[in-house]
DNA sequence: GACTGTGAAGTAGTTCACAGCT
DNA sequence: AGCTGTGAACTACTTCACAGTC
């Protein structure tokens, strides 16, 4: 991988993971090879966008003919980092980290969870699903036996600065972030937040607009004829 | 609210819901003011893009002073739509349907949960939390006491395409997705998509970016004095 | 004929820098 | 003095349009 094919843009980045999971559904119906026309149908993009974004890993396709599903499949792989599974650790066994431990996504995707840990010491010791809920102190035991391991926080917000701090100190070098609130982490390690709530609060703006669509379609007479 | 307010742009209005839980969080604290440079901190942005976006809503700070926090509170929320609760029905009551259902952060934020509905029969009837499980066929009945609601999708990819129909069917004209695959709906309906492993796929790109850079800082020596 | 790869043009988003208000 | 609001400069991203290849 050279120095040019890793300055990847972020917009970009954000879109390889969709690209991938339609890839892998075309693998395994056993096409062959993919235009960017269909990729982009696929993932809801246009072609010019799927073809500038796949000259970002290099130009793998064939003029006239398309992509080989196999071979990009492999390198979009590479580019994110995925020719490895990533052991996963759920922080926090409410129900948000509870159902993420056991949410079959993750595996099937690379990503299998191999503990949940919480500061409950009423939590700790119960089963939920195939796991059995570890005290928060031995974070830093269960992550040592991983060589990269991303960190998933899944506590409420007054807790998720100290996990993200025992999860650095740990060695973790990524984590994902459930908790709504901003954790500070040295520039060293890698923070995605996910913000449940955040999202549905987005699709209420935009609700409006797409109600207006539909007030105006109405008024022109467009959907009743 | 004039036509020039409503038109904000994209990028604005995914931090506007960050902003509104920093205020939130302020007012609690009985904080009267604050700054642009205060919210950037508290947002991890910086104050010139927090000064742009809170121009987007209408300019209500104080020269010299900073915001009214109380204020900004209530016009961000009639921007944002959220003057009013915003029910929530959840469909698909695996792992992750019924954490959804029962995640407090959702209520506590304006979304109260209605109803958990499934297609499975043996799911059927049975309680999760404080929810009785309703057949899939009850969606519309369920949807349909309700003025606006907001449906969340939580099967399997598979099922997702038929779910979206028929909660656009029923007259719900928002769909927060959490199944990983693209869901085509009339453009009168909102729709987001949340795809929980996806983000971790970011996080392993980025996570090699912040893996160099902790190389890099060792290999000067920053790390060890 | 079909489809890629990419300069160039166009659009959106960010940051600067400072005039203007309190 | 402190902080907002915003044109202007800058940077990032998207889309067009077409030469180049199979």
């Amino acid at each position: 991988v050279s120095e040019q094919q890793r300055r990847i843009p972020g917009a970009t980045v954000a879109r390889l993971p969709e690209y991938l999971r339609i890839l892998v559904q075309l693998a395994q119906r056993q096409h062959r090879t993919v235009s960017s026309g269909q990729l982009a149908e696929l993932a809801g993009v246009n072609a010019a966008k799927v073809r500038k974004d796949l000259s970002h890993l290099g130009t793998y396709g064939t003029r006239g003919v398309g992509y080989d599903v196999d071979f990009l499949l492999f390198q979009m792989r590479v580019a994110l980092g995925l020719t490895q599974d990533w052991p996963v650790l759920v922080v926090g066994a409410g129900n948000l980290g509870r159902a993420l431990a056991n949410y079959d996504g993750f595996a099937e995707r690379g990503f299998p969870v191999v503990g949940l840990v919480d500061a409950d010491p009423a939590k700790v010791g119960t089963w939920v699903g195939g796991f059995e809920v570890r005290s928060v102190d031995e974070l830093a035991a269960l992550a040592g036996g991983h060589e990269s391991l991303i960190g998933v926080i899944a506590t409420p917000a007054a807790a998720a600065q100290t996990v993200a701090d025992q999860l650095v100190a740990a060695g973790v070098t990524a984590i994902l972030n459930f908790a709504p609130v901003l954790v500070n982490v040295p520039d060293t390690v890698a923070v995605r937040k996910v913000d449940l709530a955040l999202e549905l609060q987005i699709l209420s703006f935009y609700r409006r607009i797409h109600e207006d669509r539909a007030l105006t379609a109405e008024a022109r007479g467009l959907t009743s004829g």
